[in-house]
RNA sequence: GCGGGUGUAGCUCAGUUGGUUAGAGUAUCGGCCUGUCACGCCGAGGGUCGCGGGUUCGAGUCCCGUCACUCGCGCCA
């Protein structure tokens, strides 16, 4: 017999009964009777219930034993009693009846307990995330992770993709994130960078020839995290393709991204390929308030500024006066709900940092609310029959300057969404957003930068970059938005020498710096570069939105704290002298800031 | 860098208006128990109320500072 087992602890059922058997896992729980003892014996396949009485040796050795400790029992498969079944439990028409126990390691007092699904501290479940990982939810998810990811693969091998690993030791690339840098042993003062994302060697690699290009590709971003943004390191499906407008990426990625949602959204409906809406980004900004709307959410912002250039609202008309647009949210069907309804949104409102969020209340036809009153009923109901509202639907609104306006209507968008229960949470709605601005104005560096990605192709090209405004040309650039998270990324690519060039010239670098911050590409480009383009796609966030997690943490193995800090592993650490000699390197250590009254 | 939330036993939490010895569940340890599957029953141990300072006759509770975790803003092409 084999040295550990002779079946997982998820094989065994009513055929085996009578078979002598091996088992080894995890006691996952123990059943102290006295006379009787049971152990939910669990292992990655599944748990069997291993039973010992007065008459098995194993008995008092399973009666010392802690939770968790790793045993191997020999024992006989058992029929249960009709009564003793758990339906439950795919094993549990049978039992183990433990004829013998090997203890092979036995488990200490837990820091968090393994079975049952309570929540713990976020710094404990790191720390021990070995135990966490065993963990039903967790240990699903990350299972569901590996079997999306072989997904992924399979469906872009069939796509015609070819995968390749770039390196991870690379330059360091002045555009985009703050770099993780690795000082250089051999070259004194130098550094490499662990890439951002593999941009420039995909873009390399179809000036190579390769012509589809995928893979799953850790990325490295020295920024803040949130929820649904990991410290340090993530990992993206990462994809290009070369002779391709981006009406081809976007017809050839649909099947593979419903593909992977349909097979894993574990029945919930998937906007199907060949259906992703493709929107505007200036028309998301408008009717969503963002560039990464939730579809699921019905209601649409509307800009209602030609209302308010001359109204009794002063406060509207001084804001219009000023260059300001006004934005409204529709409430529907509020008619029910309590002054305090309206009020606590304007609470929210101010608590996330706006002015507020003014509204007007509607009850069988009679408005209601300051706005309103110095409106006028009957510019209230023309306002209301062009936006279609009906007698008991509330309005909210959003005053200010424009780019302020759509980001509280867009989050008030949200907040009433939940508010109202208007959001189908069992689907996954997909969508294109498409023609983002190429450039944008910086308003603290008073000049203007690319706003996205400054390889992409400007929609025009160079004749645009040298006719038309900058804050008036779009790119060739394009996410993909599922549920309210960018889960994609993508651009055609700018592959011509002398329109790149021109593009960093307009924020200020010259072909000195292109050359030198670009300098493979640059080259790669003199010598026929075929027209591409590609995207990037979030494996994490795919993950997530389809397990139903709220955080990656909850689908990433050994993710980091807020800080940046492996608890587990203990990095960062301080490194010995010696290495820091051989590197070339001197720390210098932050001053502790001065005291107040000594500044 | 900034703002919000949380912090009481290993863990999940309660703790009234500032008032006697800070509680419960769970886990741990001990005892009992032959059919449980979140087993049950009895008992015990377990606390710098995150930390520091202040107000007060008296602080888990009020004030100030700070730390940890977290969510968001900035940032993230």
């Amino acid at each position: 017999m084999h040295l550990y087992r002779s079946h997982t602890c998820a094989q065994l059922s009513a055929p085996n009964v009578g078979e002598s058997v091996r088992l080894s896992g995890w006691m996952h729980r123990k059943r102290d009777h006295g006379g009787v003892l049971f152990i939910d014996l669990r292992d990655h396949y599944g748990i069997t219930q291993i039973v010992a009485d007065e008459d098995s040796p194993a008995l008092a050795v399973l009666e010392k034993l802690r939770p968790e400790s790793v045993v191997t029992i020999d024992g006989e498969v058992k029929a249960r009693t009709a009564e003793t079944v758990n339906k439950d439990l795919p094993t549990g028409e049978i039992e183990v009846f433990a004829r013998a126990i090997t203890v092979q390691s036995a488990a200490e007092e837990l820091p968090m307990p393994v079975a049952g699904e309570q929540e713990y501290p976020e710094d404990i479940r790191l720390k021990y995330r070995f135990l966490d990982l065993r963990r039903e939810t967790l240990h699903a998810n990350l299972m569901t992770r590996t079997k999306i990811v072989a997904d992924i693969r399979e469906r872009m091998s069939a796509a015609g993709f070819n995968e390749f690993s770039t390196p991870i030791l690379t330059a360091s690339s002045p555009e985009g994130a703050r770099d993780f840098l690795v000082p250089s042993r051999l070259h004194a003062g130098h550094f490499y960078a662990l890439p951002q994302a593999p941009q420039q060697y995909k873009q390399l690699l179809m000036v190579a020839g390769f012509d589809r290009y995928f893979q799953i590709a850790p990325c490295f971003r020295d920024e803040d995290p949130r929820a649904d943004r990991l410290p340090g390191e993530f990992y993206q499906l990462d994809l290009e393709m070369s002779f391709v407008t981006q009406e081809e990426v976007w017809d050839t990625m649909e099947p593979v991204m419903a593909g992977v949602f349909e097979a894993f959204a574990d029945g919930k409906p998937v906007t199907p390929a060949g259906e992703f809406p493709r929107i505007p980004y200036a028309e998301a900004m408008l009717k969503y308030g963002t560039d990464k709307p939730d579809l699921r959410n019905p209601l649409i912002i509307s800009d209602v500024t030609s209302h308010f250039e001359k109204s009794g609202f002063g406060l509207f008309e001084k804001i219009v006066g000023g260059g300001g647009v006004v934005r409204v949210i529709p409430a529907p069907g509020t008619h029910e709900k309590s002054r305090k309804f309206f009020d606590d949104m304007n609470n929210w409102a101010r608590k996330e940092g706006y002015a507020g969020l003014g509204y007007v209340t509607r009850k069988g036809g009679e408005f209601g609310g300051p706005i309103a009153k110095n409106h006028g009923p009957d510019r209230m109901a023309e306002l209301y029959a062009e936006l279609g509202l009906g007698e008991n639907d509330g309005l909210f609104f959003a005053a200010g300057k424009a780019a302020d306006a759509a980001k509280l209507a867009g989050a008030a968008r949200i907040e009433i969404g939940e508010q109202l229960g208007l959001i189908d949470e069992d689907r996954f709605d997909l969508a294109w957003i498409i023609d983002f601005p190429f450039y944008e104005y910086d308003e603290d560096t008073k000049k203007v930068d690319f706003s996205h990605n400054p390889f992409s192709m400007p929609q025009g090209e160079l004749e645009a970059l040298e006719s038309k405004s900058p804050l008036e040309i779009n790119a060739y650039q394009y996410d993909l938005v599922c549920n309210g998270y960018e889960i994609a990324s993508g651009s055609i690519r700018n592959h011509k020498p002398e329109t790149m060039v021109k593009a960093f010239e307009i924020v200020g670098l010259s072909k000195d710096d292109v050359e030198r911050e670009f300098g493979g590409m640059y080259r790669a480009f003199q010598y026929g570069a075929p027209p591409h383009g590609g995207m990037a796609a979030g494996v994490d966030r795919i993950v997530m939105l389809l397990v139903g997690a709220k955080n990656l943490r909850e689908v990433t193995l050994f993710p980091m704290n807020q800080k940046a800090e492996d608890l587990l592993m203990g990095a960062p650490s301080r490194p010995e002298l010696a290495q820091l000699r051989e590197l070339h390197l001197r720390v210098v250590e932050p001053q502790p800031r001065p005291a107040s009254g000594e500044a």
